[in-house]
Formats: structure tokens, sequence, C-alpha cells
DNA sequence: ACAACGATTCAATAGTCGTTGAACCATTGA
DNA sequence: TCAATGGTTCAACGACTATTGAATCGTTGT
């Protein structure tokens, strides 16, 4: 993953709202949930969910799939899983190892 | 964690400039650096580092100490590992445990 | 074709963030 | 005490982000 990508990542994770909406795809896995789902569990706008969506699309974070005229979204679980595996290396990585790597090359 | 702490944490690594700054610091572990080290190294204007050093201090991620005149930070590792933690907890745990989440609560 | 529906886009606004140099504060050393 | 040094704070500016309702686009079903 490079800085770009982790950047954008961390700032769709850095909005409550996105929080919220990252965390209730994450609850419904694979099924994941149509936008109208999403606004009504969220209570929110709808233009302003689709903002954040795009947001959260955008970084990488969700997918989005047409089922007719419904969008449904969801958690990208594997890039959640990069995203960890990055700030561990380069977030968790001192001198003498005391954070168990795993295999992930460090910072320094 | 709380979410507003979580937030707060990914706010501040959403910079480019900022994740430079904590990569650097958790490379120097224990001993961290002064602030003129830190601005030498990454070639930034003392206001603008202290700027963001103030960011990242006020969501945890460093500490500052003063030696002197000098101002020391390090990388808060602790901090580090408890945003992996509630990362790993909230965003990558799925129905069936496909993520193996050592003991951490899921979000659903 | 057309009305209903789900969702996104647009325009406008308010607020926040990032950057810069100058001014300021605190500590050191002569 | 006074100049030098390390850092922070301030003021100003430009750029970006979040929010909202209205307008728009695409799909469905009659």
């Amino acid at each position: 993953m490079d800085k770009l990508t982790a950047t954008s990542m961390f700032e769709s994770l850095a909005s409550g709202v996105r929080l919220d909406i990252v965390r209730l795809l994450v609850g419904h896995g694979r099924e994941g949930l149509v936008a109208g789902e999403i606004a009504e569990k969220l209570e929110l706008p709808r233009s302003n969910l689709s903002f954040h969506l795009k947001t959260l699309t955008r970084a990488g974070l969700v997918t989005v799939t047409q089922e007719g005229r419904y969008q449904r979204y969801r958690a990208d679980l594997a890039a959640m899983q990069d995203l960890v595996a990055y700030l561990t290396a380069h977030c968790c990585a001192a001198e003498e190892g005391e954070c168990e790597l795993s295999g992930v090359e460090t910072s320094c």
C-alpha cells in the first residue's frame, strides 16, 4: 500500500459519520446494504450519505454494485486488513521489534 | 478507545506530512527527536511543524517532554497499538470471524 | 409513455485545515 | 543583563470539507 492510499483511507475514517457507515457495513458482511437502508439506520439525509459513500468508495474502503435502481454497498475487508498491516508496519515498528510484525517490513 | 479518540487519531494520520512525522518518530523509538531535528530531516518550516506536532500531541499519538530549551517528541507506541486494535475490532469483524480477532469484541 | 421511486449531482453556505512569515516566549551562556 | 537560540503562537490567506434542499438521472412497473 502506498502512502497516498493510506492517507486517503485514514481521511475517510476521520469522520464520525463515515466511521459509523463503515462499522454498519462491516457488520453486514458480504450481504452489504443498499443506500436507503444505510440512510434509514443512520438517519442521514440522502444527499449527505451519498457524499460520504462516494468518499469511502474513492478511498477503496467500500465497494458498490448496482442492483436495478438500488446501489448496494459493502465494506472491503481486504482493504481494511491492508490498512491494518500498513499501520502496524509503519507506526508500531520500533528498533527492538516490540510489536511482532509477522513478516511485514518495518519503517526503520 | 472511544470513537472520538479514534477519529482524531485517524484525522492525524490523514495528512502526508503528519504521517511522515509519525514514521520518523517511530523509527527513533524511545530516544525520540527534538523539534529542530524533525524540521531538519523533513525540511519543514518551524511554524508548520509545530502546528502538526500540536495536532499529533492532542490526538495522543506523540508525547512531548521539555529538555531545557528543546522539546523532545516521541511516538506513543501504546496508542498506536490501541488504534490498530480498534480498527481490527470495528472494521475487520464480519459475521463468520474471517479475520481472527484475538479476543477483542466485534462490532456486530 | 409516464408516474413513482432510489440515488446522485448541483449550488450555496458555513466551517475547518494547511501554510507562511513575523512576532513572541522561554532557556541558555557570556 | 543581554544577545542568541529553540519553539510556539498569531494573523492572514487560500483551499478544502460537510451539510442541506432542489434539481437531475436512471430504473421499475403500469
